[in-house]
Order: C-alpha cells, then structure tokens, then sequence
DNA sequence: CAAAAATTTTTCCATCTGGTAAAATGCTAA
DNA sequence: TTAGCATTTTACCAGATGGAAAAATTTTTG
C-alpha cells in the first residue's frame, strides 16, 4: 500500500517495481490466458518470488484488470486520432497505420486483448459496452458524414470499423499462423501495410 | 480400445459416445482454450463422469488433438472450393460468403482454432505450416494468375487471404466484442457480408 | 544507533485438476 | 442362465496453484 510517511525515493521505487511485475503479467497472461497464466510464472518473468508479486496486488485477477484498465486508453489512441475535419481517405489510411503499428510494436497487448475477447471478455465486457461503444459510435457518425457527401462508398461504418480490427490486429493475434504460412518474413508489415492500403483505400473510393 | 467381436450396435453406440464427447469438449476447450478447460467440464456437458471420459479418450491432450484433426479439412474446406477457372470476382465472393457462413454457423470451431492460435499454435503448427501452408501456397498461385491477367488489382495474394480470414473469422472469434459494440443485432451477418464484399470486391477490381 | 516501517523470503495450506485403481453394473453370445 | 467383455461409477492420489502467515531482512527516520 502507498503510504503517507514515504520518501519520493520509495514511491519510485514502488512503481517501478509495480511496473516491472506489470510487464511481466502482460507477457505471461498474453502467451496463455487468464486462466493459462500461473502467479509462479509472473512472479519467475518478474524476477522475484510469488508472495512478493502479492505484496504489490492483492491477486491475480487485480494484476489483470489493473493491466487492461491501463492498456485501454493506448489501445482506443488510433481511433481517437481519426479527425472529423480530415481528407476522407487520408484518415483512414492514417488509422490503419496506427493500428498496423499497434500490431507490430505491441503484439502482447493486442494477445492479452484478444485472449480476453475470444474468451466471452468476462471480465472487460463493461469497458467494452461502455467506453468502446460510444468511441465506435463517434466515429461512426464521422464516416456516415463522409459517405453522405459522397467522399466514400456506402459501407456500415461500424463494420468498416471492425474489417479494420480484425485485419491489423491478426499480425499480433495469429503471428503464429502468419509465419507458419508466409514463413519469417521480416517484411510482413510492409506487405500487409500495402495490401491493406490498396484493398481498403481502392476499395473505399467511389467509382463515378 | 474398438475390439474385433463387438456387434455393430456396440461401435455405433461407441461411436455416438464418443461424438457426444468431442461436441462437449469442443464446448469447453472453445470457451475456455487447452489450459483453461477441465476434464470435470467437460465430463458434465458431456452428461458423464471423468473417468467415463478417460475410458474413451487417454487424456485431455489427445481429445484436443483429435478435436482439431477432425476439424481442419472442414476448415480448409471453403477455401479448396475456390476454382481457378472461375470468374475472379465471382470466386473471392464465394470465399468471402463461405468463411462467413462458417463463423455464423460453426463459432465454437472458429474459437477453438483462435485460442489455440493467439497462444502461440504450441499444438498445430504442424498443421499450419504444413496442410495449410500447401493450401495457401496453391490458392496463392491461382490469385496471381488472376492478377497478371489483370482481372484483378494487385495485391500479395497470401496477404489478400489474412484479410478475407481476419474479417470473416472476426465475427466468431470476437463475438463478444462485436456484440458489445454493435448490440444484439440479429442481422450482424447480413450487414457483415455486405460490407465486406463492397470492401473486397469493389477494393480489387481495377478501375477504368 | 535504535525503533519503526517497508520489503522480501520461507513455510505452509486448501483447493483444483489430470489421471489411476478397482469395484460395480450392463450387455452379449453361447 | 451364465461366463466374459464393455461400460460406468466410486474412491483415491499426486502435483499444481492461488493465496495466507509469519519470520527475516532491508530501509528509513528520529
């Protein structure tokens, strides 16, 4: 517990010893689930033992929902960086990059994420219903005024939405199978970047 | 063990027992991936005690196995169907409405492959860069041809199918997100669909 | 330095879980 | 009917796992 009587010297240290049971949490319950993941494996990532990792949080379940709780506003960013006020296709292409370099630099966030989903999200449905829907739905609103001036094809937004997802975040998600397939292709975000771009870019794009 | 004298009443009820068994395990391991499911959940959504389980199946890793080798060709199967002879627009259509048939009607199969995928493949990878990897590599070619003779635009073909598997996949895989977003919308498949042919098909076809 | 507070380690425990042993029951064929 | 095989159930067990208790150690403060 955070304590009146601390030194800033301590507290410092404390969040950096909570950040580094964190980063441990995040790679153990991404590779294997919440239920997957052992408090003995975290605590061996973190490098110290199991009470110890208790001593920072009270449980297990507590680790993974502080983690979610703090990864959720980095995880909406590229999202919320979609301006209203935009050229069309040029903020689209922006967002697939964002959430494409999402993919490739945060891989064990998208993992913890999809884990959780694929799992029913027992446990973020209300960030989900909640936050996530009315960001959804505020962009939505944004796309709907782009296809109503004619700037884009008529798709529901929502859906564009979710083809945005499920394309980019697949490179963190199914890595395992993207490289059993393609094989190591270092490449593979430049030729997903492309192909991404092309399909939904020309895919978008009113034919007159 | 399957004996030499038993009727055929005894392998069709052997048969039947063990059917019920992998559908309750299917069940289980797709809602809760390899780790996450137990041997007593799926015994009681088989209707069966544990050790009744263990009397059909050795162990809990080789139903899992079992599961996924029965599953793959059913997996594969919408892909394979896609002719080269075909019309190139008329055939990814196809795909497209094919794999998104499989996830409204096979969810579970979709999320036990998903679980077994973002945890890193540990049992499939075989599979994947064998069976499938052959597939794509075949279907890849067949793409090409398409493009080279400019039917379609052009775009890495394995990539082209990452998206067509993202997308579709994305509507039983992460379900719970989907429906925390969009609401319990009956027609989700419907407006899926059509959006994602305007996406793909109208995005590949070569203007002018 | 010494007391107090913070941190870490050692020990321990109750529960869950995959799996085994063996007994009990059901079924089939002679 | 009954011997023999198939099926199912009832204990049971060893290891893993989340977590608590408390002792030991380190750090801070007066």
């Amino acid at each position: 517990m955070a304590r009146a009587g601390q030194t800033r010297k301590q507290s410092e240290a404390r969040a950096a010893t909570e950040a580094r049971i964190l980063d441990a949490a995040l790679e153990v319950f991404a590779a294997n689930g919440f239920r997957g993941a052992t408090l003995d494996g975290i605590a061996e990532a973190a490098g110290m033992s199991k009470p110890n990792v208790l001593y920072y949080f009270p449980g297990k379940q507590e680790m993974y929902v502080a983690l979610l709780d703090g990864l959720m506003e980095t995880w909406l960013e590229p999202l919320e960086a979609m301006r209203s006020d935009g050229e069309p296709v040029e903020e689209l292409r922006g967002y697939i990059r964002r959430k494409l370099d999402m993919a490739r630099l945060y891989p064990r966030e998208s993992r913890l994420f999809a884990n959780e989903i694929v799992q029913g999200a027992p446990r973020i449905e209300p960030m989900l219903s909640g936050r996530l829907r009315d960001l959804v739905e505020e962009k939505a609103e944004v796309i709907r005024g782009w296809i109503a001036a004619g700037q884009l094809v008529a798709v529901d937004p929502v859906h564009l939405l979710f083809a945005i997802w499920a394309t980019t975040q697949h490179y963190a998600d199914f890595d395992a199978q993207v490289q059993a397939v393609a094989g190591e292709d270092a490449q593979r975000f430049e030729t997903a970047q492309a192909t991404l771009e092309t399909l939904f870019l020309n895919g978008l794009q009113p034919r007159d």
